[in-house]
DNA sequence: AGCTCCAGAACGAACGCTTGTTAGGCGCGG
DNA sequence: CCGCGCCTAACAAGCGTTCGTTCTGGAGCT
């Protein structure tokens, strides 16, 4: 169980392909950040594509899992700060990995592609879900749906470009900061809308304080 | 003027380059999109490099060219609708050349990236600044700027991923889409006068899939 | 008009190098 | 003393690019 090679390996992987891509990182870099010879990867993984799989395939569980914990009985405002905080905590939390699931997955092969281009889409409807529960019920505009969880995610996959895990900005802020956004917009009026952000305070537990500013 | 076989060959590169990415693209490739042998494209391009740098040089100008072209006297939210409608035009027009210049930028050698850098950072300035004057003027809610402009940009460069440019959604209704919920937010509460255009409609008919994702 | 001549475009083969991966042998811990 | 982990060496394939050559079309001269 201890395969603590295959594992330093597959973070190498996970470093170098987030900072170079996939095609331009080499294996003997892999194998050199583990500070072994190319040719004695092999002894650990089947192949270059195995380990990217690997990456892959880890990274979408990983967010799946995360959107599963988002309580389906709360509010939409506070499902959709939730979920959000899911999200970005999964990015930050696996930084490298995710900047690969997000810019690499296309390299896969075909069949692997379709994989999880279906994981994906399953994924987006969860937000199309919190989203249009929101607009069924009146609490959020009648925007459309699909387009408006497209801002969400579009906005949240794009963080890894550049977000920085060492700077002040803490994952739970970010999150609050966007969602507060897309929740209660630009346009000046503050909401008393928050409401919905204590619900969601509560249904995930946080020892951080989220502060805009 | 008529450098048609440079024009052939750089458009080539950018279909390819879009699709598998740089490094995973074959100058034998793109001599094969242009019908003529590998050996052949060096009597018209410096090298392969040399084709990365003119795809990206020519999207930052077109994007710098959009921004520019916003009314600077205008109230804020009807600036950051322009700016919106402006930087999603460019990626519509130009989609294979947006997803190089966004994914492929880093692959050029290090001065190149330096300076790409540095016209972004002065692009994203252009939008803080939209927002640092709403926030100023109190027609935007005191948000923190820096993310409230990442958040547009984030959203807006991620639309290559997903973007079908022969799908029904044309390049302004989505800027205005976009727009609206970024400036009005999910949460109800009726719409005031943005102070843009007509085309400020919450509710969108509902867009065919079409999904090459 | 007919001729020469040259520049540019394209070919096809080859270059040197790097790629991912494999094979065989060495050494050390259990 | 077995087997695992690692190394060295090598492999075939593919990479970007170069080179000498061929072909072609039009300008310039007579």
């Amino acid at each position: 169980m201890q395969n603590t090679r295959l594992l330093e390996i597959t973070s190498a992987a996970e470093r170098l392909f987030s900072h170079q891509g996939y095609h331009a990182t080499t294996m003997r870099q892999v194998a050199g950040a583990v500070e072994l010879q190319a040719g004695s990867l092999y002894a650990h993984i089947a192949g270059k594509e195995a380990v990217l799989e690997a990456i892959v395939v880890r990274a979408a569980d990983e967010f799946e899992a995360a959107i599963a914990r988002v309580p389906t009985d709360a509010a939409p405002p506070a499902r959709l700060r939730a979920a959000m905080r899911a999200h970005i905590r999964v990015i930050a939390a696996n930084l490298p990995a995710a900047k690969v699931y997000f810019h690499d997955w296309q390299h896969l092969p075909p069949s692997r592609v379709a994989e999880v281009r279906a994981r994906r889409d399953a994924y987006e409807a969860a937000w199309q879900a919190i989203i249009a529960d929101g607009v069924a019920s009146g609490v959020f505009a009648p925007v459309d749906v699909r387009l408006a969880a497209r801002l969400c995610l579009s906005a949240c996959n794009w963080i890894p470009q550049w977000y920085d895990p060492g700077g002040a900005l803490d994952p739970d802020s970010l999150a609050d900061a966007f969602s507060a956004l897309v929740l209660g917009g630009l346009l000046g009026r503050d909401q008393g809308a928050d409401g919905g952000a204590a619900a969601a305070d509560r249904s995930i537990p946080d020892h951080s304080r989220s502060d805009t500013r």
